[in-house]
DNA sequence: CTGTATCCAAAATGATACTG
DNA sequence: CAGTATCATTTTGGATACAG
């Protein structure tokens, strides 16, 4: 009983069948290992990385430089040209090329020439977090039609206040 | 020359060879048809779904509701007993549910019990959302040291300032 | 060209009080 | 118990000016 999965069990209410007891209770005891073994901060990897597919430019940054090593200025103006609802800000482009170079997924490096040339190229680290995001983009693309359906029959049938199911 | 990969590609420097204008004139025509066949708006699924992965809630939720059905306030004690940094409100739960069940991967129901009980579910679509952020998160955890080190090479070597490569 | 600093606007989250 | 409304706080993003 002093184990966490069972204290935090206790948040079930009373109705709950000893069927669906057990199978939260598996639930949580997976969690909670989970969130012992890395930790809960904000900025650990378990939580920023997720977070990077979801703002707003990391994955279309690591989306141009699957396609080979591009400049500053060469990434700001491709986002501009593609993205279609106002290019990126040099500040944030700064500022996600930093978070993604400092997580390894991103490689910053200066050519030999003159004058120098500040470069930008994916990881292999980066190439698997941008695969991944592609694998979930390619469902999400399968899904949308189904998403949408879901959307039409929300905003049609359940306006808001207290829905009577 | 009026394809809008070629004008994208104008983006590109003059420093670039043959093969990687081509590499980047693949990729980005690739990019442009994605964004012209999905919308670019802000509430698209393509950009929603990832969203949901990043957000700081909604992926714990439909991680709790893989375990089975639970109540409003069910949820919030769980996630309070389990997120450990600090519970969700009652307000953010409501809206982060609502955005569940408005993209349907959460569904929401009242028993025919009296009194009634309100429930919240994963939907087919729902667990195959959550098997996409499962999947990331393993990859993470895998990708955990290799993060870690990156960063405390980052943190050590390449302070602030106009570093030198 | 790359990058920083400063200030400002918008969005997400939380606290609290309230309704049915 | 489930949900809404309102307000404060935090976070994120953008505009602009500036430095090397």
């Amino acid at each position: 009983m002093a184990d966490p999965a069972d204290r935090a069990l206790a948040a079930l209410g009373p109705g709950r069948d000893a069927a669906a007891r057990r199978r939260h209770a598996d639930n949580l005891a997976g969690l909670l290992r989970a969130m012992a073994a890395h930790g809960r901060e904000r900025d650990d990897p378990v939580r920023t990385v997720p977070a990077l597919l979801g703002d707003r430019w990391s994955s279309l940054v690591m989306n141009l430089l699957a396609g080979g090593m591009l400049r500053h200025g060469e990434l700001r103006r491709l986002i501009g040209a593609v993205s279609s609802e106002g290019g990126i800000s040099q500040r944030m482009l700064t500022l996600k090329l930093r978070l993604l170079e400092r997580d390894g997924l991103v490689a910053r490096g200066i050519t030999a020439e003159t004058p120098p040339r500040v470069e930008y190229a994916l990881t292999a680290l980066g190439a698997e977090a941008h695969a991944h995001y592609l694998a979930l983009l390619r469902w999400t693309e399968a899904a949308t039609p189904a998403i949408r359906a879901a959307r039409a029959a929300f905003d049609a049938g359940n306006g808001p206040g207290p829905r009577a199911g």
